[in-house]
DNA sequence: GTCAGCTGCAACTCTTCACTTGCATTTCGG
DNA sequence: CCGAAATGCAAGTGAAGAGTTGCAGCTGAC
């Protein structure tokens, strides 16, 4: 997940398919300064974390977000983060008691 | 950013400081299957994040979460969340007046 | 039917990254 | 003062990842 979204290109496409809607692999590699090739792999990476659906439509495969999963995603950071509060502040009480 | 969570080592260290509080590099690296150096180098990652602050104590050195950047990193995170929901969500407006 | 356009598979290069080992340096305790 | 324990620096190895090129297979349009 994280690994997902730790490159750039990768981020710049996710921001392109919510921006613009789907598209195809080959009209995002004419907008990126990477080949075809090089967008299809980092599709396919998005793709394995979830994040977007290739649909096939006649000859070419429109790519779309999946808004589920990236709000699920954002919920369960949000929860992490708390969980860190909520420890680091279980450590500050420990720490006044003593 | 990303790229320092991305790494499961890493997480596995935000987590052990975030749950037990601060520690020295060489008693992390006792509670991992990775040597001394290795948490060392971790450690250097999470802390040009942000994510961590080292503070010298005696001859050991005390890593400590930074909670700050934690909660801001996670709120950065739900806005751009929710900028992606209303990006889709227009493009659902537009779709329909068609 | 044929041709152009898009996708899929494969192999290869090059850089980055995670991790290790070895040694020098500093500091606390008896 | 001396040894144990912790950090810092450096160099090196092995694997993973980002990107490329080349070619073959479908599919839609004219």
């Amino acid at each position: 997940m994280f690994v997902a979204l730790a490159d750039p290109t990768r981020r710049a496409l996710l921001t392109r398919l919510a921006t613009h809607g789907s598209a195809s692999a080959t009209a995002l590699a004419k907008e990126l300064p990477v080949s075809r090739q090089a967008v299809v792999q980092h599709l396919a990476v998005l793709d394995a974390a979830g994040l977007i659906r290739g649909r096939r439509a006649g000859r070419e495969v429109r790519h779309e977000v999946r808004s589920e999963a990236l709000t699920a995603t954002a919920s369960w950071m949000t929860r992490v983060a708390e969980q860190w509060d909520e420890r680091l502040a279980a450590i500050r009480e420990l720490a006044e008691e003593r």
